[in-house]
DNA sequence: TATTAGCACTCTCAAGCCGAGAGTGCTAAT
DNA sequence: ATTAGCACTCTCGGCTTGAGAGTGCTAATA
C-alpha cells in the first residue's frame, strides 16, 4: 500500500489541483510559490512534486513541463482533500427561489434542475425523472378521439404519465369508456404490476383490449431502468479548451445523446451507491473510453427505494469538485424535497 | 439582375457543389474534369469559373486555391439546379417500417423521426410536437395523490398533455374530485380557451381553484409558439471537418440549447411559409450569426391551420441538399399520416 | 469565335531549423 | 531538511524553404 503523504504533500497537491483547475495548464514549481506566496522555495515543491509523481498523483506532459494531475491523483483529492462544503447561502437561496417560483409541475423543475446545474457549473448535466421500481397502477382515463380511436392516458404511482393511442376494434362512445375507466380504476387501485397481471377481468371486448395495453405499459415502465431523461448545458463542455479538440468532445457527447450508453452509465453507477452519497466518476475510470478526459458527479434523489432519479453532471477531468459536489448535492436535496412534497400517492 | 447562366455553367456549378460535398476541399479545375472526365478541357472550365466567380456563386479561399461555393451558390443550387427528387423507395420503407412497429404513442413517434432525421442526415435535427394556435378544452382529470394535492391532467384538443399539481386548500375525495371532473368535462368539452375564459362556473372552493388553473395552463399553452423540442444527433455536426475548431461549433449548437433562440428561428421560418413546402435557410442568411456555417432545411406536418409541428435538420453549409431535403420532406409526410390518422379529436 | 495548350506566377502547406523560455533534476552548501 | 545555483531538456513560436496545386493570361488552333 501507498505511504501517507505528509500535510505538506497534501497541501502541495491541493494547491495543484486548484491552481490547475484555473488556469488549464500543467504547474510549475515556481508560478506554485509565487501564485500562493509559500514559506518554502520551489527547488523543495520540486522534491515534493517527485514524491508525488512516483506516487502517481502527478505526470509530467512532457519533461520539463509543470506538473498535472492524474486521475489518481483527482481521486486522492477529491475522497481527501475536499471537505464537505455546503453552498454558500446566497446562491442556495437564489436556487431556491427560482424552483419554487416555476410551474408546479414535474416536468418543469427537472428542466429547470438541468438547467440550474448547467449554468452553476458549467458543465453538461443530466437529470432523470424519478420513477419507481415497483411499478404500480394508479388512475386511467380513456378519452375518445374519434371513430374508434382512444387516447389512453395512465397514471402510475408516483405521477409517472405514460400515454398510449387504442384503435378500439368496435366503436365506442365516451360514456362507455368513462365507465370501463372508473371500474377499472376501483378495481386496480394501487395495484402492483403482478397484481395487476394476474388479475382476471371479465369485460367487453374493448376493455380486455384496454386492460391489454395498461399492462403493456406497466411492463415498459417496469423495464425502463430510468425515467424521462433531461440534458443541458452540452454546449458548455465544448467551451473548455481541453476539448479543443473536437474529436474528443464528440465522443464524450455522443455518450449523453445515445441512450444506451447514457442508460449503461447511469445504471451501473446507481447500483453502486446509496441516495445521499454523491458519486464521482473521474476519467472513465477505465471502463468507459469516451470518458477518458471527462469526470462524471452523479448522485440519486427522491425517496430511496420508492421513487428515485438521478442528477449530475459531466465535464472536464479539470473540473472545480468541491463547487460542482456541493451544487449537485444541493440541487439533488430540492428535488428530494419536491418529490417528498407531492410526487408520492 | 443577373444575366442567365448558360446550360454549361449550371452544370460547373452543379459539379462543383457536388465535388465539394464530398471532399469538403476547394475544387480546381483539373480535379473537376478528371473526376467526372469532361469533354472539355482545364482551361474553359477556368474560364467559366472565373465568370461564376464573378456572379457571386463561387470563391476562392485565396488566390491558387481551387474553388468553394458561396452562400449565394448554394442558394442557386438549391433552386435552380435540385430537383424534387423522392428518396429511393427501400429507403423509404426502413424508414416508414421502424414508424409502424414503434409504440402507438406520440412522444415515441416524434423521439423516432428526431432519431431517423439524424442519422440519415448526418446532421442534428428538431423535431418539434405539434401545437395548436386555437387551443381547445378536450378533457380533464383529477387524481387525488395525498392529502390536499391533486395532479391535474389537463388534455387539450390534438392531444396535447398539461399536467399540474395542485395545492387545494381543503381535503377533498376521490369520489368528489372525479365528480367536479366529470361536470368541468361536461361543460368544456371542446371549448375554446375564450370561451372557458368568459365563462361562469358556480362551484365551491375547490372547484373554482381547478378552473384557475385549467384556464392558466391553456394560457401557458396557447402563448407558446411550439410544442415540446425533439433534438437528436448534435454530436453529428462536431464529426464534421468544418467544425474542428470547437468554437463554430459550440456557438451553432448553442442555438439548439437555448430555448429562446431555438423558437426564435422556428417561428420565423413557421411564418415565411406554407405547409408543404421545404424552407432552406443558407448560412443564416444574415440574420443568425451563429449559423454562418450552416444550413438548416424545415418544414411543417400536421394539419394545415389546425395542428401543425416542424421537423428539420442543421448541417454544416456543405451538405447534401438534395438528398436531406428529400428526408426532411418524407419524414414530415410521415408524421403528417400519422397526425391525421390519430391525433385529431 | 470558342477552345485549348503552355507557362509564369501566386499562394498554401508541411518540414526543418533556431532561439527563447520554462521547468526540471542534481549537487553542494547551509 | 532546505535551498541556491546551474546545466540540461523540452516545447513553442517564428522563420525559411521547397514542393505542389491552381490560377490567369497569351498565343495558337479549329
Amino acid at each position: 500500500m501507498k505511504p501517507e503523504l505528509t500535510e505538506r504533500q497534501k497541501l502541495l497537491l491541493s494547491l495543484i489541483v486548484h491552481e490547475h483547475t484555473r488556469s488549464a495548464q500543467p504547474v510549475g514549481s515556481k508560478t506554485l510559490v509565487e501564485q500562493f506566496t509559500l514559506p518554502i522555495s520551489s527547488a523543495t515543491i520540486r522534491n515534493e512534486m517527485t514524491v508525488l509523481t512516483e506516487l502517481g498523483y502527478l505526470r509530467q506532459p512532457h519533461t520539463s513541463a509543470g506538473r498535472v494531475p492524474t486521475e489518481e491523483g483527482y481521486r486522492f483529492f477529491v475522497s481527501n482533500l475536499t471537505q464537505q462544503t455546503t453552498l454558500p447561502a446566497p446562491m442556495r437561496n437564489t436556487i431556491a427561489h427560482q424552483f419554487y417560483q416555476a410551474q408546479q409541475d414535474l416536468d418543469g423543475w427537472l428542466r429547470l434542475a438541468a438547467s440550474v446545474l448547467a449554468t452553476q457549473s458549467q458543465a453538461a448535466s443530466i437529470v432523470t425523472a424519478p420513477h419507481t421500481e415497483k411499478v404500480a397502477f394508479k388512475h386511467l382515463e380513456l378519452i375518445s378521439t374519434r371513430a374508434a380511436q382512444v387516447l389512453m392516458v395512465l397514471v402510475l404511482v408516483g405521477g409517472e404519465i405514460r400515454q398510449q393511442i387504442l384503435s378500439l376494434t368496435d366503436n365506442t362512445t365516451q360514456e362507455d369508456l368513462s365507465a370501463l375507466a372508473a371500474r377499472i380504476n376501483e378495481r386496480c387501485a394501487n395495484c402492483s404490476i403482478e397484481q395487476i397481471i394476474s388479475m382476471d377481468f371479465i369485460l367487453d371486448p374493448p376493455g380486455t383490449q384496454v386492460i391489454e395495453a395498461v399492462r403493456q405499459q406497466m411492463r415498459l415502465s417496469q423495464q425502463l431502468v430510468t425515467g424521462e431523461i433531461y440534458l443541458d448545458g452540452m454546449t458548455n463542455v465544448l467551451a473548455e479548451p481541453e476539448f479543443a479538440d473536437t474529436e474528443q468532445a464528440r465522443s464524450a457527447l455522443s455518450l449523453l445523446e445515445e441512450r444506451g450508453k447514457l442508460d449503461d452509465l447511469l445504471s451501473r453507477t446507481i447500483l453502486g451507491n446509496e441516495v445521499g452519497g454523491v458519486q464521482v466518476l473521474i476519467g472513465g475510470e477505465g471502463t468507459w473510453q469516451e470518458l477518458r478526459q471527462c469526470s462524471v458527479i452523479l448522485t440519486r434523489y427522491g425517496i430511496p427505494d420508492q421513487l428515485t432519479g438521478t442528477v449530475g453532471v459531466l465535464g472536464p477531468m479539470r473540473m472545480p469538485y468541491g463547487r460542482t459536489i456541493s451544487t449537485v448535492r444541493f440541487v439533488a436535496g430540492l428535488l428530494s424535497d419536491l418529490v417528498a412534497e407531492n410526487l408520492i400517492g
